[in-house]
DNA sequence: TCTTCAATTGTAAGCGCATACATTAAGAGA
DNA sequence: TCTCTTAATGTATGCGCTTACAATTGAAGA
């Protein structure tokens, strides 16, 4: 690890100036072929590496753009890795009930939309997870390093978001479109379940239904309970008529509040605000022997992995989430082209996808 | 996006110099507690947010590491995000096989080690996917932007590496330890599979078995097809008493595989290289209605998320793939505080996980 | 009160690059 | 061959920050 040649370096050894050598490698068109082959010549024998510090400071955007995701530092320990030689392998039960792991897909997807985006327009892509502790000087970090920045709703406070958006493009990614300054990309929430509430209660003809939303501070979740009463409405069933419980979007919450509904009811159908939720009512339903979606049908929302390998399968709505990634990104850029654009929002296409929880009639 | 504020503006604005300004940020200890406070003061009233470039440039470092991962480009389209409203919503059919996405979740893990492990460490974390093996995506992209890179092993050519590694450490990540300069971060591949092979050779007292290895050029295949052979050694059987195949660690390669040893064997077990090729076997054995682990006991290797939702569940070993990313991160921080280390390796311990596929005796 | 020395703060010099502007080389035209 | 125009290259500056070193301050000791 030598000091590292700069562009004087590459200069000298080329015999030009550090302009052409900066020409060559940022506007090869305006530096004659000879030249360029000599300074790419020197590049490589030098294994010169530009600076993305330098450039960024010199040209004033460093073409980075952040994403930053919910945390989840509970479930790592905090203990250092140790290099432990593995050459005892221990056998053990796997006892789990594979209810972990689930919203991790849904991240890992928009990563992926937001680092080919990102990539295709020429910039690099940072992560960070919000950790409770520390979020603001994370945020303020990581706002100092990029050009644009995408959150997750709810994982940054609107104060901070606020703070940030003063330097850097901020967008939002799957709240709802509120009525602030800062851009959105999100799916369409409330068509997508109106649609879904409306092929059981039309399709299936089914009256008796339950609804679990989920928590109120959620955004998406307003939308999707919108679409439910759209569909309602749309069905000429009056709210009163159908039972909507609150849930947490969480696997363990949604077997709680199935068990509360079983508990007094048996409706025909229990539509919920998410996966997550759907999969522990499917677990509670299946314990007690109801089957479904002979006695029950059952729809989720997301349309989550961990979906499509429950039994049975979970008819959902499905987000398109590599595309809410990659929209992200490219709000930013836009924004970045053009920084007086009006706020914009996003909202992206969804797709029911009918298995067998609640399958085709 | 009014032009942001710099050190000068906060440094004006609270009446000091920018070095104090610098001070209260890099290090508050050694400025008089008054001092700070009107800095800090100031700094919350401009909005200022310091450059990582700036900072970078100056200090020589900028607290990046990078995190490179296999591509994936041909999964989405080229086609410009379009913002269309999602007012229609089509209902379609699932009848995917969710043979996708299993990889996935192996990167996945891996990101939210390196992430905590970074952010624990002060770093930032800058993510890219390997595309091709063009030289300038590395270069211009990554390798200028970090103080280190973690890449996972076969994503790019190792001509590029060598040629990054004259500039900042290069851990190769679960590809094997090789002779060469880098420093690796692996898990106990061979042990692990020989723990593996001895239970069924030995616990189920199978004698009749067949192996799946991967690609030739996969290091991490290597080690396990040792681990297997040491167990054949362990057990006094030959190698010639067994059959071994190579496929390509995929599940179709999985599926044709099976179908090419039940062409003209039935063994009583098949050990794969790693899951997905197990859970291609296990889709040829439903379909041709031969029991799991009744008839034929399966094993793979990985533990990816997707055995755990199989029927049977797969039987397999699991690789602590968060720690794999922790590890990498601590491979290059500690490298960076001591350029003159020694070419390290990092081996972290397996689990073999007993599930259905191939039970508890 | 006058020193002395440590604690604070200020001054100034880059870090490596992009780029406006100045300079020079190279063709084009006569 | 000489001038004019354009292409190619060089010169010089500054991006915003860190940090060695200088200057100043202030409290303790004489």
């Amino acid at each position: 690890m030598a000091k590292a040649p700069t562009v004087y370096d590459v200069a000298e050894r080329s015999g030009v100036s550090i302009a052409t050598v900066s020409r060559v490698l940022r506007s090869p068109a305006a530096v004659r072929e000879h030249t360029r082959e000599r300074v790419l010549a020197a590049v490589t024998e030098l294994g010169y590496v530009p600076s993305a510090a330098a450039r960024g400071l010199a040209a004033r955007r460093t073409n980075v753009i952040g994403l930053f995701f919910p945390g989840h530092d509970e479930t790592v320990p905090d203990q250092p890795v140790d290099s432990a030689r593995g050459d005892t392998v221990p056998i053990v039960d796997d006892d789990s009930d594979a209810s972990s792991d689930t919203e991790n897909l849904y991240f890992d997807e928009v990563l992926r939309g937001a680092e080919i985006e990102a990539w295709r327009r020429g910039f690099a892509l940072m992560v960070a997870a919000g950790r409770g502790s520390s979020r603001e000087a994370l945020v303020t970090d990581i706002a100092g390093r990029v050009d644009g920045l995408a959150v997750l709703a709810r994982t940054v406070p609107d104060e901070l978001l606020t703070y940030v958006a003063r330097r850097i493009p901020v967008v939002i990614l799957a709240g709802a479109q509120r009525a602030d300054d800062f851009d959105h990309v999100s799916a369409s929430n409330g068509p997508g379940m109106r649609t879904l509430a409306n092929y059981v209660l039309q399709d299936h003809g089914v009256r008796d239904v339950v609804y679990i939303a989920g928590p109120t501070d959620s955004p998406d979740d307003a939308e999707r309970l919108s679409g439910f009463r759209d569909a309602l409405a749309d069905s000429g069933l009056a709210e009163s008529s159908v039972r909507i419980l609150r849930s947490d979007f969480t696997r363990d919450g949604g077997r709680a509040t199935a068990a509360r509904i079983l508990a007094t009811d048996r409706p025909r159908a229990i539509l919920c605000s998410n996966d997550e939720t759907a999969l522990g009512v499917l677990d509670v339903l299946e314990q007690r022997g109801i089957r479904v979606p002979d006695d029950v049908l059952v729809t989720g929302f997301d349309g989550i992995s961990a979906g499509r390998h429950s039994r049975p399968r979970l008819t959902t709505v499905h987000q398109p989430m590599v595309e809410l990634g990659r929209a992200a990104v490219h709000a930013i850029t836009a924004r970045l082209d053009d920084p007086n654009l009006e706020p914009q929002s996003f909202t992206l296409p969804v797709e029911v996808v009918l298995r067998e929880s609640c399958p085709r009639v």
